[in-house]
DNA sequence: AACAGTCGGTTCAATATAATCACCATCGGT
DNA sequence: ACCGATGGTGATTATATTGAACCGACTGTT
């Protein structure tokens, strides 16, 4: 299954500042061999999740995985739940709001929508999100699996900015204190001058599947708008967990009510 | 490669009517062996093209067919550009209109809008459309190139309803006439009772890259709804192909300014 | 309560599988 | 004409995949 494991992870080179990707070029990302990169290219493409320019002979994401988003889409619709919620997120707090999904092992941002000003976080398209450098991923650590959480911490923390926190003890701390609080709250972690808060959502079975958050410019960022957030941002929350047909865990919930009072 | 074949074949069983499939269900249909296929299961969801549910265990589509999707739309926007059209298709023709791209080997639905009335043709988000039995397929392949049409016909031709046309020779014919007068028709021979008006889409080197469609009740088709899907049509394959950045075919370009004289 | 028939998941030997290196053909710039 | 890229291909070796049997859990039936 190794072999599996390497085609789809292939994919993961392509974002949309490397939209395409050549042979050769892909191969060296990868570190596969030419031969083996081919071949497997080859393969994802007759699956429509690659496709080639014709001239240039570079790969790109196919039309295939519009397909399977739309049909995912209509077996359970996600856009249509998310985006209203996040459009008022952002009304409300007139900065940018995005809600990211558990997709396999890594948090990916899955919609986004920003406030009508010019000094605005943009989120892009698809990002992947890492767990200890934002604040979507601390929100969804503080909810997630204990096993799970040790599984990330045990990897090497990469380090974005400057103030990025690389060090397990610390998160586990921030953790914490965002399972104690119901929202997490990153600044700066990932990228500069971004300051993040973010809080859970749930699945059918109350498992943490994503999180929704707000992205202000740091500068920005004071103790009026930090209270506005927090307490849209657990209604957000809230509604997209229903949406969605889940159920807020316990733990969130008397995070929220005790906040309260 | 043919294990990675495989496993992205699994993706194909998944359906809007097919949701969530178990384990054995999906080695069943799959005819793969369960261990295999429960292997190549594990490594979708590690990759988040399926996604498990906690407690039925039954896989499902997954969240990264959502990111790949925004990722491809970000750099290579087909949604923001298709919809439009298909949408002033759709008041134009008062039918429902939706549009397909090559994806691997099949043709996929990748967008529709229908239209505001009681009786009207719905498109599943997602369906695979066969060349041999719709509107789209036709009108793609009357502008494919010649081995394309080839390996196509060459295939086994399945039948979906009574007026499938399965006969290699015909379809020849149909493509032929497809090719000169620009648009393809298909009556009856997806779905019972509905009849497909379709034109091609072209890429950045002029080869078809899709197909718009006009898909109406047969018993609403007549001369002067046929007469007015095929001018809509053909403006609409063309504001698609220039918003994807395409350009036409000759052939295309030709086979309709023959028609309008 | 024992049973049969599911289910999802795992094991390990047998084997079919994919990886590698070398090589081609082609293109674009110097 | 060269050089260094590029995309692509074939055949051998070594490797990863396969699949029957098995396990524990659950469900409904006898």
């Amino acid at each position: 299954m190794r072999t599996v494991d390497k085609a789809l992870k292939l994919l993961d080179f392509f974002t949309d500042r490397r939209a395409e990707i050549g042979l050769s070029e892909l191969a060296r990302l990868s570190g596969i061999d030419k031969a083996t990169t081919h071949r497997m290219a080859t393969v994802l493409c007759r699956h429509g999740f690659l496709e080639q320019h014709p001239q240039t002979k570079a790969y790109r994401l196919g039309a295939g995985v519009l397909r399977l988003a739309r049909l995912r889409e209509a077996c359970f619709p996600v856009d249509v739940v998310v985006n209203p919620v996040l459009r008022q997120l952002a009304d409300e707090t007139e900065e940018t709001a995005h809600a990211s999904l558990l997709a396999g092992e890594h948090l990916a941002a899955v919609g986004s929508v920003e406030p009508d000003r010019g000094n605005r976080v943009h989120i892009e398209p698809g990002l992947i999100l890492p767990f200890h450098a934002t604040a979507s991923g601390l929100a969804f650590l503080a909810f997630a699996r204990p096993e799970f959480v040790e599984k990330v911490l045990a990897k090497p923390l990469e380090r974005f900015t400057e103030a990025t926190d690389c060090d397990p003890e610390n998160l586990r701390e921030r953790i914490d204190a965002a399972a104690r609080f119901g929202v997490a709250v990153s600044d700066m972690g990932f990228e500069s001058d971004v300051c993040s808060t973010a809080a859970p959502i749930f699945g059918a079975t109350a498992e943490v599947c994503g999180a929704v958050t707000v992205a202000a410019p740091s500068a920005r960022m004071n103790d009026n708008l930090r209270q506005l957030v927090a307490t849209r941002l657990t209604q957000a929350a809230l509604a997209i967990t229903k949406g969605l047909g889940g159920t807020p865990s316990e733990v969130f919930v008397s995070a929220i009510g005790s906040r309260a009072a």
